[in-house]
DNA sequence: GATAAACATACATCCTGAATACATCTTAAT
DNA sequence: ATTAAGATGTATTCAGGATGTATGTTTATC
């Protein structure tokens, strides 16, 4: 259970460039910034412009920004466009779901709920508050109730 | 973002021994009734009898059954013993972490936190809860104040 | 309009780790 | 002894993530 590289790559682009409000800023001086290979950075930031997130400009002067304010992405948003593949089990994915009990298993349900809590948590930062500085105190986590039939 | 097959298999060799309380189950006759590789479902087994979920027996009418009442474990528990990393980002692991800004950066504390909403959900459920048949409703999810320094 | 600095894009390659297979043990009932 | 079970270690396959290379295309500037 992890992230790929290109959903802490995307995060940590926008990261960046939250810090540096409106400025265009190259793909060069983020991979050196934090040292990471400037040819997988290329294909991240490629698609984070494609998603929205970054505007591009080619030539001379030119680099990323951000396409909307800091305030306004959502760890979530970002992370469910980023990750490939939000599988946790096979038989979330009817195309390829081969478990015989999958109709009459409570596990999808109960890890479906558990994913959701994972992504609704991230929906409530936004860049704006992860860009502001560290984090200190990790909050303990209340019951989420599930209905029976 | 997905579970390995082995936490899968894992949690349905669990679910099928507690639908047989106290018989003793063979290896094969999980596989075959899964349809799933046997061989996989050997290591799989032999994980569960050494951390504790199964007694296993060799020789004739040997064979598997529950350790413990399925009421007594926890869908989250046995996610964090079969998941081989719960490390969602570099930064989690201080031994492999390579992140320039691990130290002053928020992300690692919220995604932290997601993934602690993630396990707690699961820990709401038992195995015998899971046993019993689907759930019908998945619900919404509520806010978690994270205080900051 | 030539040049240089930037991103765009298509392939190609490497590498890790999960998934699976196989072979040979040990144990226990008959 | 024989047979039916799990125990265990090793080998192989394979997918996909991570990374590299090469060649585009665009744009500011001189």
């Amino acid at each position: 259970m992890r992230l790929t590289m290109y959903t802490d790559y995307s995060l940590r682009v926008l990261l960046y460039l939250a810090g540096r409000k409106d400025e265009n800023v190259t793909i060069t001086e983020i991979a050196d910034f934090y040292r990471i290979s400037r040819n997988h950075l290329v294909k991240v930031v490629h698609n984070l412009g494609r998603d929205g997130y970054i505007l591009t400009s080619r030539g001379r002067h030119g680099g990323l920004k951000l396409a909307r304010p800091a305030k306004d992405i959502l760890v979530g948003e970002l992370v469910r466009s980023t990750e490939p593949d939000l599988d946790l089990l096979e038989c979330f994915n009817p195309a390829t779901d081969q478990c015989v009990i999958s109709n009459s298993c409570s596990l999808k349900a109960v890890i479906f709920n558990a994913q959701a809590a994972f992504l609704e948590v991230l929906d409530q930062y936004t860049l704006a508050d992860m860009a502001k500085g560290p984090y200190k105190t990790i909050s303990s986590f209340k019951f989420i109730p599930v209905v029976r039939d």
